[in-house]
DNA sequence: GCAAAAGTGTTCCGACTACACCCATGC
DNA sequence: GCATGGGTGTAGTCGGAACACTTTTGC
């Protein structure tokens, strides 16, 4: 991550070196003594899926209800346990299409979570498996997801400042997430995967603010600049809502932006 | 990341809802009838270990030799599998521990690979297991670094540009770390992670040069561009390297830059 | 006409670029 | 002295911040 900017958690630690090479290289082979030793994994996959009501100016965070234990009755993030034969990131895909019907959306990995005790299922007592959360980041359009409503409902967007608290350590997966997509906005185009493929600039403005906060960049500055970028395409169109001139309609020009995918673009 | 920028891996793709709640929250429940359907994970650790010859202007990444099956003979990154009741990240630093003595460091999560079919034990007719590797990020100082030599010395350090074929898919792990570096630098202080406590502005310079290429920067603009953050403090003492004039010695003022963390500072 | 939203232009200023130039040391 | 590297300064330029102003719609 790229980033631009940073995507988080870091450590700065002193090791003093203490040589045992018995399982040296990655991964240690399976037939190894020392495997009595090795912990068994379930691995889970929990999704922080972002969209943002433009008109409302928020960003909304996707919560399910849990309905078994443990933590039953409890908000969390969408996430399930990965199958056999499925990647990771087919098993984000899954959560995501249980709970929701979108034709389009940003997909991609945000961190893992994995010491012991983060489930309470790794107590001693219990099985002795661990619990390992790999997190994605889902970015979708907010006017064209339909949640699919399961049981009674226990699926709801929520804007970000009144997220429930929530199980397990989802409270921290949120709050990485958020970082993630202020990060992202502000240096590539993921802006336009959640926006209509017509725009108008005050559209992609109040996306912006939503994420960002309104006092980020002056309306006509921020116009200027991304027109500069080149990489918006007036299509002639025009588009009025209520009072005031009707705005152009824009579409996000993948050609023109081909080139500069690397790292500019540096909006904010 | 970037982090400015960016930490790559990302994905656009088309979900078409086929609503099957069965397994929903997460981690599924274990006594769910699902089960038997789930994977079960040996989760591995990988560290990708830079450091930076400054006198040659290279980066360095730390390989080790397997001597193991599968893929032994081969180079690979410094790996294990976690042990019960250690965190990923305590196994990230053991392996550490074990191939290296360091003072100082800098760690941190780089991304998690767990496609099926990455490791040659995957295979159905294999344990019915799935390997998943969570790749660490590391840096150490390139002068204290101590290898500890193992065996017929399988470990040691290659010029990024001459780092052999790695065993699994530990290539895509250095490249993915490798551009994590470069957006470190641009936007965070681990620089000095790395740097003696006391250091020359033309060290560090010679550190950006060596990661990010060698027309980053002018040096007398990079100069003043670092000096005016404040976050370096001269010591009055002087180093002299044969020839020209003796350089000062600054040091990294922590305080200094703690109100900085958030974002700003932005190099190049 | 007036309010509301879109769109344009202008001025100021800080930061980055690309140099030229001075300083202190080893030989 | 001269080569080598450290350190300072300056002119040009680009881009962002702030804000005034014009244009086009609904009512």
């Amino acid at each position: 991550m790229p980033e631009q900017r940073d995507d988080g958690s870091a450590a700065i630690a002193s090791v003093a070196g203490s040589a045992s090479a018995e399982d040296s290289a990655s991964p240690a082979n399976s037939t190894n003594a020392a495997n009595s030793a090795l912990a068994d994994f379930k691995v889970g996959v929990d999704n922080v899926i972002f969209s943002v009501d433009i008109d409302r100016g928020r960003v909304l965070v996707l919560s399910v209800m849990r309905d078994d234990e443990p933590a039953i009755g409890q908000w969390c993030l969408p996430g399930t346990l990965v199958r056999q034969g499925e990647s990771l990131e087919d098993a984000a895909y899954r959560v995501l299409s249980e709970k929701i019907r979108v034709s389009n959306l940003y997909l991609e990995q945000l961190y893992t979570f994995g010491g012991p005790d983060r489930d309470p299922r790794e107590a001693p007592d219990s099985y002795n498996e661990r619990y390992l959360s790999v997190s994605y980041f889902a970015l979708v359009r907010y006017d064209e997801a339909q949640l699919i409503a399961e049981g009674v409902s226990g699926i709801a967007w929520y804007p970000l400042a009144g997220v429930p608290p929530l199980a397990f350590d989802h409270d921290r997966i949120v709050e990485y997430g958020y970082r993630r997509l202020r990060n992202k906005l502000e240096y590539s185009p993921v802006a336009f995967e959640v926006l209509p493929d017509r725009f108008t600039l005050g559209e992609l403005f109040q996306l912006y603010t939503a994420v960002l906060g309104d006092n980020f960049s002056d309306y006509s500055n921020f116009r200027t600049r991304v027109l500069r970028l080149g990489i918006l395409r007036d299509t002639g169109e025009k588009a009025s809502r209520g009072a005031g001139r009707p705005a152009s309609l824009y579409v996000f020009d993948r050609e023109a932006f081909a080139p500069l995918a690397d790292r500019p673009m540096v909006f904010i």
